[in-house]
DNA sequence: GCGACAG
DNA sequence: ATCTTGTCGC
């Protein structure tokens, strides 16, 4: 059975603890945050679910930009090595992502990623990850805050607020719908705040998860029917 | 020492 | 993430 709440489970090693928070501190150096060079005509959103204890489905949706016409959808099953732990997610999810994005016929020029980019203790969220990996443009899209403080933005869509820890601001609290919780906007690797957001933005259709993200979510349900 | 804690 | 019922609103 498992845990109610991750910080119920069993205290992970703290030898490997001590080694991944390593292996971030280096991909930190790597991080190059500015605004994307090339155009934006393919974008990418991605999400996976867990089906059981230890087996995780992937999943890839590419979509036109700025239309948001999905043009291809692939699919990864595999097994996970870790647990999850707060600060920890791209070493449980982002091995089998990888697979998945090898599977694209066609390479986006952004994804964008359900998790934090670098709105994270080492700025070192999923989405930096995915990017440092793929050395391509990348950003995240929260549904909830992991490190940082703000205040509530306005109940309007298109609303936003900082995100800020120790004194910087590292995403923005994003209304992508009227009344609905707001999401967390980061840039990930190759990309800006002030970039990621306009895009967040643009993908905002009638939903709170921007086009990608929520596709990605969408056909991960519709894909566990066929593992 | 006491909370907080992406998916 | 996942387990779960009914319920409110577009």
């Amino acid at each position: 059975m498992a845990y109610y709440r991750s910080f119920d489970a069993p205290p992970p090693d703290p030898i490997i603890l001590k080694q991944l928070t390593a292996q971030q501190n280096e991909m930190q150096q790597r991080v190059v945050l500015q605004k994307p060079d090339s155009n934006l005509t393919l974008i990418a959103g991605c999400d996976s679910s867990f089906i059981g204890e230890d087996s995780i489905l992937s999943v890839f949706v590419l979509l036109t930009y700025p239309e948001l016409e999905v043009v291809e959808k692939v699919w990864h099953h595999g097994p996970v090595e870790l647990p999850y732990i707060p600060g920890f997610l791209a070493f449980r999810e982002a091995p089998n992502l990888l697979k998945a994005y090898e599977k694209l016929q066609q390479k986006p020029d952004l994804i964008m990623v359900d998790g934090h980019g670098i709105s994270h203790p080492r700025k070192l969220g999923i989405a930096t990850h995915l990017g440092l990996h793929l050395n391509k443009p990348t950003m995240g899209v929260a549904k909830k805050v992991l490190v940082g403080k703000y205040t509530e933005p306005a109940v309007t869509k298109g609303s936003l607020s900082p995100l800020v820890y120790k004194d910087e601001v590292i995403a923005n609290v994003l209304r992508t719908k009227d009344r609905v919780k707001p999401v967390f906007v980061s840039p990930g690797h190759l990309m800006d705040l002030a970039s990621a957001t306009e895009i967040a933005m643009t993908c905002a259709l009638k939903h709170k998860l921007p086009e990608p993200t929520r596709l990605a979510d969408h056909y991960a349900a519709v894909f566990k029917k066929d593992v």
